[in-house]
DNA sequence: CTAAGATTCGAACGAACGTTCGAACTGAAA
DNA sequence: TTTCAGTTCGAACGTTCGTTCGAATCTTAG
């Protein structure tokens, strides 16, 4: 690995640190020189611009999630297991890379053009493997079509990408026993066998209500 | 209601849909003052900084939220119904609210000081009666302790909560719809019967890996 | 050593930012 | 009509932004 290189994940690294902290579009060049101790014009031999920080870090960030996910799901057949392996590696990655993994999860929308084009085509591929170990698992199942598909699939990445709001890997929650946790609550529900009947019909509104954030306007 | 706070919530509104467009930092004064038709300086006969611009739409969507969920859970005792309620609550405030509410999400550590501050308490307090919901949930139940009730009630905010990165009420899957998705999801599972056994020992990796984003280097 | 490329940086660029200020306009009360 | 508080805005402020450029310094091959 060259002294280029090096430098270059160095600078990546701390510009993932920043941009999770106060967000990528409240970051400065500046900032970045500053906590690098590269001067500001010194950073522009690393990259051709801001943006492309941004880009090198999700790009870097979803590579390596993608190939160890690759290499584990090989010769699996089971959808439990597949599945598990999914929750797994997601959340390891996201409890070791936390600042990459926010501004994955965080400034998905911060990219333009084809980087951002660049990046949501890999997330769309990971995105739809998730979804096509979840249908394999509805399919292996008697009781299907229970939950769509789709609800489910994001809310599974909904309850893992979360974690960036309040886990700590530092804690004493292990990542492993986290993993565990969203596997089985995903799996098994939170209080399995209790139908949420009288919940779905009963306390819907009996009317049009005013469902507007501002007081006094139709919604 | 007055000229002054028909125009200020129009300004609101507006504001919040180019937030959750484009981000608040990356959001100017001069877009909001194209977009609403109100002079650059104008707008500030209706608010005292930009910030405050954030911290009214971000209270005013709480205070709401709130508001209404203690209507509809008055006199509820079933934490099965409770939990309902709490769902659908969320979950139609948010669909007929995506700009606000993604908002809110979204932009919760752009706020600074008291501000900040000020719209954290009220997340926490709404968190808490979440966590009491599932606390009274899993005591109604034989099986206790199975699921960690703090990893249960952040993997509940964050099935709810992303649904701002997919969701379209314009869409066909009515806001009903999903809350009944999701509750059932977060009761009974995606699978329920199903036991996550064989993934929680076997697929581990069975020794130390690098698990950074980056080549090369100790994770 | 010398030469050549790689690396570094001080200084500056134009542009865009949030905010302010005083003057102009408006509408209703007197 | 006069008055005055409420509302609007053009113009400008000081600051910070991302980026560039040419020169200085360092590294290494010959």
């Amino acid at each position: 690995m060259s002294r280029y290189d090096q430098k270059l994940e160095f600078i990546l690294r701390t510009a993932a640190r920043i941009f999770a902290e106060k967000s990528y579009h409240s970051t400065s060049m500046r900032d970045i020189s500053r906590a690098t101790n590269v001067s500001l014009a010194g950073l522009y031999h690393y990259c051709k611009s801001k943006e492309e920080l941004l880009f090198l870090i999700q790009d870097n960030c979803f590579g390596r999630v993608l190939e160890r996910l690759e290499e584990r799901l090989e010769g699996v057949e089971d959808p439990v297991t597949k599945l598990g392996i999914f929750i797994e590696n997601h959340l390891s990655f996201f409890a070791a890379n936390m600042s990459e993994m926010k501004v994955l999860s965080h400034e998905a929308e911060s990219l333009r053009g084809d980087l951002y084009t660049h990046v949501s085509t890999r997330k769309d591929k990971y995105t739809k493997l998730a979804r096509k170990i979840l249908g394999e698992l509805q399919e292996s199942q008697q009781n299907k079509q229970i939950i769509d598909l789709t609800v489910a699939t994001y809310a599974l990445f909904g309850m893992m990408n979360w974690i960036y709001n309040w886990y700590d890997p530092q804690g004493k929650l292990r990542v492993h026993d986290l993993a565990r946790h969203l596997t089985q609550l995903f799996l098994g529900g939170f209080s399995p066998g209790l139908l949420p009947g009288p919940v779905s019909t009963n306390t819907l509104p009996k009317q049009r209500e005013n469902l507007s954030i501002w007081r006094g306007t139709a919604g």
